[in-house]
Parts: C-alpha cells; sequence; structure tokens
DNA sequence: CATATATAATTGATATATCAAATATATTAT
DNA sequence: ATAATATATTTGATATATCAATTATATATG
C-alpha cells in the first residue's frame, strides 16, 4: 500500500500553521515582555477571567496535562507570577492568585496578543475564518467521538 | 484594553484539532504498532521516499529543531529503526539506513495512517480542504514573512 | 460510622522542545 | 596554503509532554 508523502497532505499544514504563528506570537511578546511564554500568558488571561479555576481546569483549557501544569506552575510561583494556597473549600485544590507582577504583565499582553492574530490573520475574511472554524470543528469531533 | 478569552479565538482551534488528531493518531498506531511515536514513523516514510536526507533535512521536514533531531534517532538508533553511519561525501553529515525492524514498521504504518486521516476527515468535502489548506497558507505566510 | 471510591495535585521516569555553546568538517577568501 | 567563515551535528541546561504511581482529601455506599 503506497502513501503520500506526509507533507502533501493537509494536518501537516494545521500542524505547520499553529507552529508558526506561535512562534511569531512567542517573538513579539518576548520583544516587550522578559520571561514569559505563550501558554504562561494564557493562564494568566483564564485566572484573570476565572479566578476559581482549578489547576486542572486550567490545563484543560490551554490543552496540557495535570502533571504539565503543576511544573508551570510552580515555575509561575517561583517567578511571582501567582500565588499557589490551599483551598479552604475544597482542600484538594490549590486556589490561584495573580500577584502584582503577574498583573502588571497582565496589562501589557493584550495589545500584543491583538496585535500578533491581527496580523496573523490579514488578509483572511470573516467568512473564511468561519469556514475554518466549522471545518475544525468536524475534525475535533471525528477525532474524539 | 480589553481581549476575548483565548478559547473563542481561532487559533485555539487550530491547536486542539491538531493536538486531537495527533492523540487519534497515536492511539491507532499504538493498537497496531509497539514502541513508535507519529513523529518517529514520519521519520520513516520520509527516509524511505528520499533516503538521501540529512538529520537537518528531516528536522525542517516535521518542524523539530536539529537537537531534538539527534535525540529521536539517537533513540530510533537505539530501538534498531535505524543505522547511522558517517557520509564519505562529506563528513560532517550522517547517511540514515533503514533496518529490517523499521522496513517492518513501514510495511504496516500506511494503512493505518490512511485509515486516520479518512477517518479525521470524515464529512469533510475536498471543497472545505482546499479552501482549509488556502486560509491556512495566507496565515503561514502572514507568520513568517 | 467505616469503608470504598472518586478527585486534585504531585512525583518519578523518560521523551521532546528550545536556546546557546561546542565540535568537526567544508568552503571561501586572501 | 592559511585563515576566516559556514554548515552539520552534538551536548548541556532548562522547560514541557506523557504515563503511571502516589498522596491527600472528598464523597458515596453499606
Amino acid at each position: 500500500m503506497s502513501i503520500e508523502i506526509p507533507s502533501q497532505v493537509i494536518f501537516y499544514s494545521i500542524e505547520r500553521a499553529i507552529k508558526e504563528y506561535r512562534k511569531f506570537a512567542q517573538k513579539n511578546i518576548s520583544k516587550e515582555i522578559k520571561d514569559i511564554t505563550v501558554d504562561q500568558g494564557l493562564v494568566l488571561l483564564f485566572l484573570d477571567h476565572y479566578p476559581d479555576l482549578s489547576q486542572k481546569e486550567i490545563a484543560e483549557l490551554v490543552f496540557k496535562d495535570n502533571a504539565s501544569m503543576t511544573r508551570m506552575i510552580d515555575l509561575m510561583v517561583k517567578k511571582q507570577y501567582l500565588m499557589r494556597t490551599i483551598n479552604d473549600q475544597d482542600r484538594r485544590r490549590h486556589t490561584l492568585t495573580i500577584t502584582t507582577e503577574g498583573k502588571r504583565i497582565l496589562k501589557k499582553l493584550p495589545p500584543i496578543i491583538l496585535q500578533n492574530r491581527k496580523k496573523a490573520l490579514e488578509g483572511v475574511t470573516d467568512e473564511e475564518i468561519q469556514q475554518l472554524q466549522s471545518t475544525l470543528s468536524k475534525i475535533i469531533t471525528n477525532c474524539t467521538q
């Protein structure tokens, strides 16, 4: 049975697109903010919107597993972007609090992120984005059901 | 400046789609072939088509950096999927040869991969794929130029 | 209440990602 | 031919990914 070489396949393009976007986004963030990764920024943004998220819930939102999340948050605590305290309502959970330094970063992030998205989507119409979203949803459903 | 939460953004869906596809593909490969990852399979497929590829060239094809590729190939040599010898035309390069075990894996891969793609793209028309490809190309260009 | 089961987080082991520096060999310029 | 520069690969350091096992706490069931 023969097979196309992988580089001709749509999944290859999907992977390339997201990797190039991540590289591009990280580069632009690093220009303005020292010592923060795209994913650490996402964690801050989610926590800012939903302060009661558990580590496990954040992990799901950013597509990481719990072990990775533990270590990411270890680092973010060490860098003093977050404080980790035990949740008294459920002592298995940790409450994550954004520190002053974390808030400082949160103030700088949005314009950079908006600009990244804008640049990355230059020349892409709203219809195309909707179409993209719809096709990706089909793929996600196919792979997870 | 306010910002949507990341989960409403198209890049989030792109990331999710490729991660779910990878998980799905890895699961199906692991059912049939022990001890091989999606990326190791890709390396074998590329080498099968283009036996003269250098590590650096393979790295580019599978979106890894040279250091990662060195370590991946270390492992594939240790597992006896590949042999690494010095290229006498250019002694900086290594020649990578697929072993008997590697060839055995290569025989089993294509039907699994074709089936994975087929299932993941169920209900997705050729037109949608073309459209997806075209939109992703725009994004890739925007991020790399 | 006591025990079994479920959940949140951590830890250990191993692989991969990323950057910078080092090594070996090739190529180019003087 | 020699020195300077470029290229392919490796190595070290650190972060992240993934799986399985462990710990601590909560919840459910007899």
